[in-house]
Parts: structure tokens; C-alpha cells; sequence
RNA sequence: GGUCCCAUCGUCUAGUGGUUAGGACGCUGGCCUCUCACGCCGGAAACCGGGGUUCAAACCCCCGUGGGACUACCA
């Protein structure tokens, strides 16, 4: 029986989750629970100068949005230092690690050096065999080889042949007594029984003195599956230049967390030729056979067309839950029934949630305001008497639906013989205020008889008093 | 500079030796129509270049070119 199948998100709490990070998550859960494996949490936040609670929680948070459910954790890794010194001590008893007195401006002096006359920058294991002692501000060093060759067997890209002579020293330990990253991640993996180590292929030069270590340490070496890193519209790094990197600015400018799941696991990773995908249809289709090389440009815009697709596809009531903060500003919010007529109206219209508030205020409003140009163009005193009379007939229209309304327009325009043209904007102006809105008859029937009735006779006197 | 990775429409991608190179976003023409959306129908748009291998290469190999990552006492 093989072991089982573990893999883990391991985000350094230095700032808000990003798109990047978000997808690595992403993948690493659906492999997870395609696999009916374990999903684990763990805060790198070994750097305590730039690490902070706040961050660990805007990244909770983030994960809980997008349904990214973990099945233990989060352990924060800086609670766990005492372990990862005994490892260290372990390995310069063992010899397999020694310390390093050169301080970081004389390593700079070589750095520069060496890059100045075209030489490797890599550390010259001045210290190597010095035999020191520990001492302030002294760190240690990991032993490497400076034979052989090791290789990363990536489930996403395939072997990587490394030369052992190409990998440095790395520092295990800082002065400050605290391990860095390439050594904790594997002392934290290993024990933790990581099978699966899905992450960013920024790390994939990283993977080769981590092998190394798990060797040294006596550790099973997990698989590596390293994805494409997601770029910017200029083919480099996403960054803020690009726009929105951070999850829950998403969130905030209306977007459905699916939404967002969907877009992002669509990059690098497709499943033949289907767009959409439920969250249970990832978790049975995904794959990181599927799972391509290349990294992927980051496209707002097909992330706002599945936005849309998905408000579109959304209950009413999933919706009115989700509208609740989101409502102008005045708006009451406590005519459920109305509510919901007003989100279905405005259902496929609305790209995000924050469109789809800006676009009711006109429901909302007590008094409708005028655009300039719309009430020039169609509030004229030529319509101002069948709008008067329609209003009229309201109150006594039996069947308020939009199929009785219809009937009603119906016969109301050939009653007068005239087209509906003729009354479809000045009713939509005098009802919302502009010439773009839902259908009329669904403005009505949303609005109701009381309101209707009152919008179109506010609407006569205003084309009294401008004529 | 060194090491490593990558390369199909503008973008996300399907494709694993023989296809009219498919789908999606965006763009665009039309239909629907009370406006705007939605929806439907259609269109333009790609195999980075050069060498091989092969009867046959988008697919395999090599070399270029281009892009990216790493090169910290950050993760």
C-alpha cells in the first residue's frame, strides 16, 4: 500500500494571498482531493522581520473565499525552530553541515567580484574546512558535493539534471539563529509526510540542495510538481503594475469566488476543450498529467466574462446574500420579494456584483433623476398624455405580470394607434431615469403597481413644467 | 555572466507523425429586439526561425532566437 497522498500550501504571511499563490493552492487542494489525499496549511514565517499576523489572517481568509479547505493547520513554521535546530546540530555532528563566519558585506565584495570578471557568484567555501566554532553572528552552512549530478523528477516538467558543483553552500541557519527557508521547508515537508510538494516553479532551482538535504537528513525524498508561474499582460511577473494581484481585492470589486476558481485553474491546466467547471468536476477531472510547462499571461478580461457567467448562473437568493453589503447607499433592503425581482432583472446584465448595485440605485431611488439628454430626447409634451394615461390605467390592471403587462401595452399602443416605439423610452426614462435599463415590462413588474404609477405621473409634471 | 525552465491565433488552450490545426476570452458582421445586456448564427486571427529524422512533422532530435525563473543570513 503506497503512502498517502498529503500535499500542503506554504505561504509566508508577508502579505496579502496573491493570484500566483492562489492557484499553487488551488492545484495543490484539487490534487489533494482528487486523490482523497490530505490538504495542510502551514505559515512560512521564519522571516520575523517581515512577517505578520495580520497577513496569516488576510490569507485564511482568502482561502476560506475561495473554498480552499484545509484538512490541518495552519502550523506556523516559526513555532517549530527548536526542531529544526536539532536537524542542523544533527548535521554538523555528522559533519554534513559546518559554520560560517564571513560576514554578509565580505560574501557581497566576493559577489560583486565575481560577477565583474564573469564568474560564477557562488560562495567559495572559504569556511568549508575550518573546523570552526559556533559564535555570534556565525551561521552554518549546508555541505554540498562537488560531484555527481542530481536529479528532480517533476511530475509537471519532467527530469531536471542538475550538476551537484553548479549548487552552493547554502546557509541553513542565520546569525540570528533562525533556519532559512530551503532548510525548514524541508525539515517541515519531511516531517510533516508532504508526498506531494506542488508549488511555484520559481523554486525549481531550489530543488536540487533540497534533495540534497532530505539525503543527508536520512528523509524520503517527496515528488516535486512545479507550475508555471501566471505573468502579466507584458509576459513578466504579475505584480500590481498588471492591476488586482490580491484575491480579496476581487472579492471586493464583485467577484464570485468560482469565478475566480475557474479562471485560475484554467491556466496551465485545461481539461480538452471545457471552459466551465463546477468545484466538483475539478476535483474529479484535475490532473497535473494535464498540467502544462508554460507559464500563462493573466487575462481580466475572461475572468470577468466567467464572472458574469456565473452571476448569471447564480440563484436569486445565493445572489441577495452576496448583494447584501453591496446595495447603494439608502437603499432598503428588507422587501425581500423586491430584492429578488430586482436581482433577477438585473442578473444577466451584470458582470460583478458592484456593477450589478451600481445598476439598481434607480429601483431604489424615491425620486428619479433625470440624465440631461435622456429627458430632452424623450420626456416631450407629445407623450406626455399617454404617459398620463397610462398611468392612469395602472391601478386597475388586473393581471401585473409581465405577460399582462404586455397585453396591456399591447392594446394600449393600437387603442391609440401608435408604435411601441413610441412610448418604450419615454416610459423607461420616466421609470429609471435613462434610456438603458431591463425590459420595460420587467422594470414594471418589479416596481409594482404604486410605484409605476407614481414615477409616470412625476414624469408628466416634470414635462409640464419644462414646456 | 552562470544555472534552469518555457515556446500553437492578441490572450487561455486542444492537439502526442497523416486534422480544412479545434474550443474559449477579446475583436468583428448579422439575427433577435422597447434600450442595454443575454442568447443564436457567421468572420478575421496561430504552429518563433533554421537544420535534421521520416514516405509524411505543430508533434521527435539539434542549433539559433525570444521570453521567464533562480543566482540573499526572503520565502
Amino acid at each position: 500500500m503506497t503512502a498517502k497522498i498529503r500535499t500542503r500550501f506554504a505561504p509566508s504571511p508577508t502579505g496579502y494571498l496573491h493570484i500566483g499563490g492562489a492557484r499553487t493552492a488551488l492545484f495543490s487542494w484539487l490534487f489533494a482531493r482528487h486523490n482523497g489525499g490530505e490538504f495542510v496549511l502551514r505559515i512560512e514565517d521564519t522571516d520575523q522581520q517581515r512577517s505578520t499576523d495580520e497577513s496569516t489572517k488576510a490569507i485564511l481568509d482568502a482561502m476560506s473565499w475561495m473554498g480552499l479547505n484545509w484538512d490541518e493547520g495552519p502550523h506556523f513554521q516559526a513555532q517549530r525552530v527548536d526542531l529544526h535546530r536539532q536537524m542542523v546540530q544533527k548535521l554538523l555532528e555528522e559533519g554534513k553541515a559546518y559554520i560560517c563566519t564571513c560576514t554578509p558585506e565580505e560574501l557581497e565584495i566576493k559577489r560583486k567580484e565575481a560577477l565583474a570578471t564573469g564568474k560564477k557568484p557562488k560562495y567559495d567555501g572559504a569556511c568549508r574546512e575550518k573546523g570552526l566554532k559556533k559564535s555570534p553572528g556565525s551561521v552554518v552552512r549546508f555541505r554540498g558535493t562537488d560531484t555527481g549530478v542530481t536529479v528532480v523528477e517533476d511530475l509537471i516538467k519532467g527530469n531536471i539534471v542538475f550538476n551537484n558543483e553548479e549548487l552552493d553552500d547554502l546557509i541553513i541557519e542565520r546569525g540570528d539563529g533562525y533556519p532559512t527557508y530551503n532548510f525548514a521547508v524541508v525539515i517541515d515537508d519531511a516531517m510533516m509526510n508532504i508526498s506531494h510538494v506542488i508549488r511555484g516553479d520559481d523554486h525549481v532551482n531550489n530543488t536540487p540542495r533540497q534533495i540534497l538535504m532530505y539525503q543527508a537528513l536520512g528523509f524520503e525524498v517527496p515528488k516535486f510538481a512545479h507550475v508555471p508561474m501566471i505573468l502579466g499582460s507584458d509576459k513578466t511577473r504579475l505584480s500590481k503594475r498588471h492591476g488586482a494581484t490580491s484575491v480579496m481585492a476581487y472579492k471586493e470589486m464583485g467577484y464570485l469566488p468560482e469565478a475566480l476558481v475557474n479562471y485560475l485553474v484554467r491556466l496551465s491546466w485545461s481539461h480538452g476543450d471545457q471552459e466551465i467547471f463546477s468545484q466538483k468536476e475539478l476535483i474529479e477531472f484535475f490532473s497535473l498529467d494535464a498540467v502544462g510547462k508554460s507559464p500563462a499571461v493573466f487575462n481580466p478580461d475572461k475572468l470577468l466574462w466567467l464572472n458574469a457567467h456565473y452571476i448569471k448562473e447564480a440563484s436569486p437568493a445565493r445572489l441577495a446574500e452576496e448583494m447584501k453589503p453591496l446595495w447603494p447607499a439608502g437603499a432598503d433592503g428588507s422587501d425581500e420579494s423586491f430584492i429578488r425581482k430586482i436581482i433577477v432583472d438585473l442578473q444577466p446584465r451584470a458582470k460583478t456584483l458592484v456593477e450589478l448595485a451600481q445598476a439598481s440605485e434607480f429601483y431604489f431611488a424615491v425620486e428619479i433623476s433625470y440624465e440631461a439628454e435622456a429627458a430632452q430626447k424623450f420626456l416631450t409634451p407629445e407623450v406626455a398624455a399617454h404617459l398620463k394615461s397610462i398611468a392612469a390605467a395602472i391601478p386597475g390592471i388586473e393581471d401585473y405580470s409581465k405577460a399582462g403587462l404586455e397585453a396591456f401595452l399591447k392594446n394600449f399602443i393600437e387603442a391609440n394607434g401608435i408604435k411601441f416605439k413610441t412610448i418604450a423610452q419615454p416610459l423607461r426614462v420616466a421609470l429609471t431615469g435613462k434610456t438603458v435599463s431591463p425590459g420595460i415590462d420587467e422594470v414594471m413588474v418589479t416596481l409594482g403597481k404604486d410605484r409605476v404609477a407614481q414615477r409616470i405621473n412625476a414624469a408628466v409634471d416634470y414635462i409640464a413644467k419644462q414646456h
